[in-house]
RNA sequence: GGAGAGAUGACCGAGCGGUCGAAGGUGCACGAUUGGAAGUCGUGUGUACCCCGAAAGGGUACCGAGGGUUCAAAUCCCUCUCUCUCCGCCA
């Protein structure tokens, strides 16, 4: 969320993001119920001074008919601080929810637009695989190698679950490995987070578990749900403290598995292992300070490039514009891959960094005290090392070869311990 | 899952209806003492929100969380969470 007196101080410019980001959120309301809640909190204030002075003038020897004045006197504000009470817990939990819907402040780099195609390429690494042969999409390539069971997840689990099988499992477990081999590398705590989280923990993440159109798994009775992302459990991890300035930034590389519901998707590409229910991900976090947020929002987006420069996939870098960032992100950039077999080819997203800047830290509680002993909000930013699912859509679809085999990228051959997938039925 | 013990400020620890934002100690900061350091002495030392303001200042809340009793709750009652010990179960 953003510092409501923030949004005070700059109406204007905070509307402004808000139709630059196709929202739906009204500030005026928020700015009303904010003063009418601040009006409520003076008069409950005042009344339990006039409370404890009442309280604290009875600790004198009095006599029974002033004591008896004064205990009817408690008994009269008694009620009318119950009353206030209730009244600003009601507006207080309707301007909760309005300063919910406010939207981070967009980067003034970031694209203006609405969708994704308003999204700005910044970037291209490689170039669109050539094929002297009709190349073949994923699915096809997955059951020819007999690496991907599609059919048989559907009848078990329903549509968009999928098994991997024989290469396909340990080329997932390699994935893994390879992209924490690398974090760690650069400095990264690595972490295994739980795949479940607290509804609090999302919301202060940005997301939103309840409504039809929620993404989100949630548990019945439970107040948690299924993660989405580790960017959930690795950004909850520090809530609520203050975290020494020396010990920042703080990067943390999270394997976790994420669940998303998908509901409504059908028009939205979905063939095969591209929107699925479930899948694994290694995801980078990080916790910084303030002036340091954009520089490391840059290593993020030259790590996620790292790892498909080296995996030999073709992709392009782009910004995404403020239609597409989503309520916390200042700003974002996704890498996209070149994908054979998805439309006779297309860029496919596969990663994702997001600078959301104080945004999380505020209702998550975040805050590094500073040289002047003032508690501040750190900086919290994210970003996809290796989601397993789609990297294994660019992985066969781009190393495919004439005979329907697949070669692993050589910087993944030590830890598959192979080199090439070979079709097992024709 | 069952039985018991506990949760107080940065930390330790007292308080068990009104004198408690909270004793005492440790730590930390500043000052004095010293050639310097240790030591000693003195002073100060939480967070959030609201009001006012140039600054100073004032108010409210917070003693694991939530609810209740009372004119008044860290203190009494209820519920929950977490930690520790023992038992059970289990990968």
């Amino acid at each position: 969320m953003l510092d409501i007196r923030f949004i005070k101080d700059n109406l204007e410019a905070v509307r402004q993001n808000i139709r630059d980001r196709y929202m739906d959120a009204d500030v005026d309301l928020l700015i009303s119920l904010y003063d009418k809640k601040n009006a409520l909190l003076r008069e409950l204030e005042e009344s339990r001074r006039c409370r404890n002075e009442n309280a604290q003038a009875m600790k004198s020897n009095l006599s029974k008919e002033e004591r008896s004045i004064r205990i009817e006197e408690g008994k009269r504000l008694k009620e009318t601080i119950a009353r206030l009470e209730a009244e600003l817990q009601e507006v207080e939990a309707a301007f909760a929810e309005e300063l919910a819907k406010i939207p981070n402040m967009a980067h003034p780099q970031a694209p203006r637009g609405k969708e994704d195609k308003d999204n700005l390429e910044v970037k291209r690494v490689g170039s669109p695989t050539q094929f002297s042969f009709p190349p073949k999409d994923h699915v096809e390539l997955g059951q020819s190698l007999d690496i991907l069971d599609l059919d048989t997840a559907t009848k078990v689990s329903g549509t968009k679950f999928y098994y991997l099988k024989n290469e396909g499992t340990i080329l997932e477990l390699a994935l893994v490995r390879y992209a924490l081999d690398m974090l760690s590398k650069h400095g990264f705590t690595l972490m295994t987070t739980p795949d479940i989280a607290k509804t609090e923990i999302l919301e202060g993440i940005g997301f939103n578990p309840r409504g039809a159109e929620s993404n989100v798994y949630t548990l019945e009775g439970e107040g948690t749900c299924l993660i989405g992302t580790a960017e959930i459990t690795l950004g909850g991890y520090h809530s609520d403290s203050i975290l020494e300035k020396d010990q920042l930034p703080i990067r943390y590389a999270g394997l976790s598995h994420c669940f998303r519901r998908e509901a409504g998707a059908a028009g939205q590409f979905s063939k095969g292992l591209y929107r699925v229910h479930q899948f694994t991900k290694v995801e980078m976090f990080v916790y910084c300070l303030p002036e340091e947020s954009e520089a490391i929002h840059e290593e993020l987006r030259s790590i996620e490039e790292e790892i498909f420069s080296s995996l030999d996939i073709p992709f392009r870098v782009v910004e995404t514009c403020t239609g597409d960032l989503g309520a916390p992100a200042y700003r974002k950039w996704d890498l996209e891959a070149w994908m054979p077999g998805r439309n006779n080819g297309e860029w496919g997203e596969i990663t994702s960094t997001s600078n959301c800047t104080d945004y999380q830290a505020r209702r998550l509680n975040v805050r590094y005290r500073d040289k002047d002993g003032k508690n501040r909000f750190v900086h919290m930013l994210n970003g996809t090392a290796i989601a397993c699912s789609r990297a294994i859509i660019a992985i066969l679809e781009n190393h495919q070869q004439a005979d329907g085999s697949v070669r692993i990228p050589k910087a993944l051959v030590p830890y598959c311990g192979f080199d090439l997938i070979q079709p097992r039925h024709v």
